[in-house]
DNA sequence: TTTAGCACTCTTCGAATGAGAGTGCTAAAT
DNA sequence: ATTTAGCACTCTCATTCGAAGAGTGCTAAA
């Protein structure tokens, strides 16, 4: 289907028609349109407007002589060129403010509070994709030996967030020789991703013609065996809320939803898309790949420290959120965790 | 209410009634027990016998003309005195077995995939109270010095479990007294808990008259802040799998029930009681004093490592649940991870 | 081009109804 | 003294019916 260039008119009612039923939920008739908006049409005037809107495909009755509901075409027509974004008010800025101040400084808490915030100011459910390893900067890592080959590695970014993985190597290494190899990567660790570390080993190890120095050799193996298989882990909070709404009401659906947030990876997936992307993103019902997901819609924002891309956040609804507010909430918290995050890196 | 001692028949009868309620999920009637069970006896008389059950309190009616249904009380003495367990089948046990075998060694790890397992065998709810490190046994500790008072302690357990916390001191530690700092406490940690460690420290200074020996006043002050505040940490899985049951169609109460399951907080000060207690315990409704629980039933057991007591797991349902089965779905997963942690500690 | 009017469609709600399941009680049977 | 059969009664549940209401599409007038 082609663009279709609409008149003001149309336009006008196809924001009226998308606002009224995202705030009541129900079909809308063209009766309550002309009440409740510029009344200078008529119902009959607007009855038209609608049937063409519905030609287009940006409006669909569930059946005759009801009202009209979006479609997914109308919203994404109504997100990409209708809505305006308002601003937050000062005191759900200072609300969120007051929410994301990790008081420990793991990256885990970090995450579970802004799920917390997202989740309670949205009335919906939030996800956060956490932070890459590959793509953060290090001030420290520590390798702890546990038990044969395997090893605690516990980072530290640069914004302070810790983050630990265990790794097995295919050799024995004791501890006093990971301290040797974490000493020496330290050094090298000057605000660089891990990434960064390796290549720089690599073309040390080129430059002084030593293939065979035992400890690059091994701080380059540990290096590689912290970066690999990385499986995004994905916060996920006030999932109940979607609970609340009235089109869920149906048992089957509702279970099909706990479904999808359960099978974390399917959103790992979605989310990791957005991470690639760059910008906010907002993906309505069908638009996206995931069956369960037909019913709902994405607000995602990736956050970055610096300009590096870290992870995602934002918050998962009925295709009936009030995208304008929720477009604001997603994009004020994802530039205050970038701040939060940029600034300790500083 | 005291104790009533109840004839052979009526234990039978109340027992049928149990049984065919948990399958059918529908108050089941005086025709269909004595139709299904030992059809020795005549509907009319069971009757008889229900509308006595009744008396006591251990059956109850939805509606006059209504089949039977369970009271807690009636659940109660069913557990108590009626139940007999029945084993695992083989194939269920080994999934057990497959099911639990940390990849990693981290707790965390260790904890969803007993979640995970153990939901998806009971087909409910399933919560893990993560270890206490107060009851835990080390193998090592480590800090690591973060930020300002900011430090990373790095717990190695004795069964291979890590956990990590961030403590904040009231002083600034360099990472060379850490250091030396951890290496002393490593040498006093012979497979004892945190607490001991505590202990023996007070004992030493005051053996050795040396209140003022720094090493150990900031050792034990580690030791003190990294038990301090410790609030239970629980897992949850497989919360979807509530929304299957048919008496919670009811929307109002689902969105109830995932309520509390974000409330963990409450869930937790439940879960403590259970490890208080010692053994295996089943709450049945009402005798939580959880406002949400009041339709479900919490069947939990305690896991340990050697005769420590480290936290607790269970699952949760309606209060429908077939007991026998999950008593013996809990009890042998219980005994599963207590082995993992006891075997890996000897 | 817009609007008023009108017939038509479709859902929703409540009342009415009947079937079905189950009970309690009484009187007969064991 | 128990147990059972019989029966009237109660309550739920599903179905049907009809009326009300909301909204449409179309036509003809403004």
């Amino acid at each position: 289907m082609h663009t279709h260039e609409l008149s003001l008119r149309q336009r006008q009612i196809l924001k009226a028609v998308i606002h009224d039923y995202i705030t009541s939920g129900e079909p809308v008739g063209s009766r309550s349109v002309s009440r409740r908006h510029r009344s200078s049409l008529s119902a009959a005037t607007i009855r038209n407007v609608m049937a063409d809107l519905e030609e287009i495909g940006y409006l669909s009755q569930p059946h005759t002589s009801a009202g009209r509901v979006p479609t997914d075409l109308g919203y994404r027509f109504y997100v990409d060129t209708l809505m305006h974004r308002p601003r937050l008010s000062k005191v759900e800025e200072s609300r969120i403010e007051q929410g994301i101040r990790p008081s420990s400084g793991q990256a885990e808490e970090l995450m579970q509070e802004t799920t917390r915030i997202l989740s309670h100011l949205s009335r919906y459910a939030a996800v956060v994709l956490a932070p890459k390893l590959t793509q953060s900067t290090w001030r420290r890592i520590d390798f702890v030996h546990l038990h044969r080959e395997r090893i605690l590695v516990v980072l530290v970014a640069d914004s302070g967030l810790v983050q630990q993985k265990v790794i097995v190597l295919d050799e024995v290494i004791e501890q006093p020789e990971l301290d040797r190899i974490s000493r020496y990567l330290n050094t090298v660790l000057t605000g660089v991703t891990l990434q960064e570390v390796r290549n720089r080993i690599v073309a040390r190890m080129a430059e002084e013609r030593d293939e065979f120095n035992g400890l690059m050799r091994r701080a380059l193996e540990l290096s590689n065996k912290t970066l690999e298989g990385e499986e995004g882990h994905v916060y996920i909070g006030g999932a109940a809320n979607i609970a609340h709404q009235p089109e869920f009401a149906d048992v089957k659906k509702m279970k099909e939803i706990f479904g999808a947030f359960e099978e974390k990876s399917k959103l790992v997936k979605i989310l990791d898309e957005c991470l690639a992307q760059g910008g906010l993103r907002v993906i309505i019902g069908r638009e996206s790949e995931i069956r369960e997901m037909r019913e709902l819609s994405l607000i995602a924002s990736p956050y970055k420290s610096g300009d590096r891309v870290l992870g995602v956040l934002g918050i998962v609804g009925p295709k009936r959120i009030a995208y304008d507010r929720m477009v604001a909430l997603v994009d004020f918290t994802a530039r205050l965790l970038s701040n939060i995050l940029t600034e300790a890196d500083a």
